[in-house]
DNA sequence: ACGCGTCTTGACCATTTGATCAAGAATGAA
DNA sequence: TTCATTCTTGATCAAATGGTCAAGACGCGT
């Protein structure tokens, strides 16, 4: 019997789980120490399997590195796929940035494993930088202009705002540590939100 | 005859310059590949000395390291310490993000090593960001505390301020392959200047 | 030129680590 | 139950890498 295509993703029960287990796992470890810092094992033992197991999954080290960068960044760039040039500005930035940080406080591993690759020259992300990234800039940068021509926010580079919303907003991932040190005692999530939006966006509104 | 002191710093002229010589190749590599990631083999060849010669100057390679962090980290936080509260806020602030921004682009590999240091946890300087550097960012939020309160700035978060420049100048060196490929045609830095602080500072003027 | 202390290196070692493989265990459809 | 397929692992390997050491080269004040 044909085995109905030549790579269908994840098969039998066994299969998904184990995927499944090793990418929350390497994204942890990836994340914490590096690609080159990780080590098979400590991902092997951190979700239960043996190294050759794991390795049957993942044949080499870097197969499971692009996997979880790849299930990342998707991932990561959702929220800005979602500014819609019919909404408000303003609440449409506002709500950008705030999922932003709800994503980082929620899931730096994430960040932290894509600040590491860009960090490090983007090996293995090069391509997507110059396709879908710079598609997916451009396009909204072309919302925000819009938004200039009818004067329902004062001119700013959107290029240079949209890394100034990555930069501010993945700063609280990125540098938690420093972060949670110069913070201490600790804020909440909320005022850090009114803050970081405050910074952001008061220069934008027309008087 | 008595040797002066038990550790004055480089002694004989092949001393320092050799050491120069390792600082600055450990630089470049640490920033490039990380801690782990970098390899003493690498950073031998890259100032042109056997790897037991440069094992001759710093014993091991986390000494080399922290050597090399210590000597960014104080160059890195030079011109935060300069800002007066005695000067008008938004020349100091503007003086403080060019200079900062203008030091992206000089030394990236500056900023890559700190940034690298943070995100795996500040495993060497954790004492610093606890020390010296929240008492700095605390001293610098008082200036710009007394600046709202004398009705000289708009109302904002010190601490948070202060993240912002921090995140968004040094992305442009930590993330600088990103930004370049989607900066593309190249910007020049004059007019990223000009965009980071308008971002930056038109939120703060008083009306 | 002498001689002491500094500098340099080839050879070597121990450990870590990514990866392989053959053999056996578990799974599940018929 | 049967048995082909999938899954698991102990043992093992080769390469990379941080670090050591003894021996010799060199620099420099006298």
């Amino acid at each position: 019997m044909i085995k109905t295509k030549a790579k269908p993703a994840a098969k039998t029960r066994i299969q998904s789980e184990n995927q499944d287990l090793i990418l929350k796992a390497a994204l942890d470890v990836f994340s914490t120490y590096g690609f080159r810092g990780a080590t098979v094992d400590q991902i092997a033992v951190k979700c239960g399997l043996s190294k050759p197991n794991l390795l049957y999954y993942f044949r080499r080290k870097e197969d499971l590195y692009v996997a979880v960068l790849e299930q990342t960044l998707t991932q990561w760039l959702a929220p800005l796929r979602m500014l819609d040039v019919n909404n408000d500005p303003i609440a449409e930035l506002t709500r950008y940035i705030e999922t932003k940080l709800d994503m980082s406080f929620a899931n730096p591993a994430a960040s932290k494993l894509f600040a590491n690759e860009i960090l490090h020259g983007a090996p293995h992300v090069a391509n997507y930088l110059k396709g879908p990234l710079k598609d997916l800039v451009e396009a909204k940068s072309a919302v925000l202009r819009q938004w200039i021509a009818e004067n329902k926010i004062r001119p700013i580079d959107p290029r240079h705002f949209i890394f100034a919303i990555w930069a501010i907003t993945q700063h609280y991932a990125d540098f938690s540590v420093q972060v949670e040190v110069l913070l201490k005692p600790a804020e909440k999530p909320a005022a850090i939100k009114a803050s970081v939006v405050e910074i952001l966006l008061r220069g934008l509104k027309v008087a």
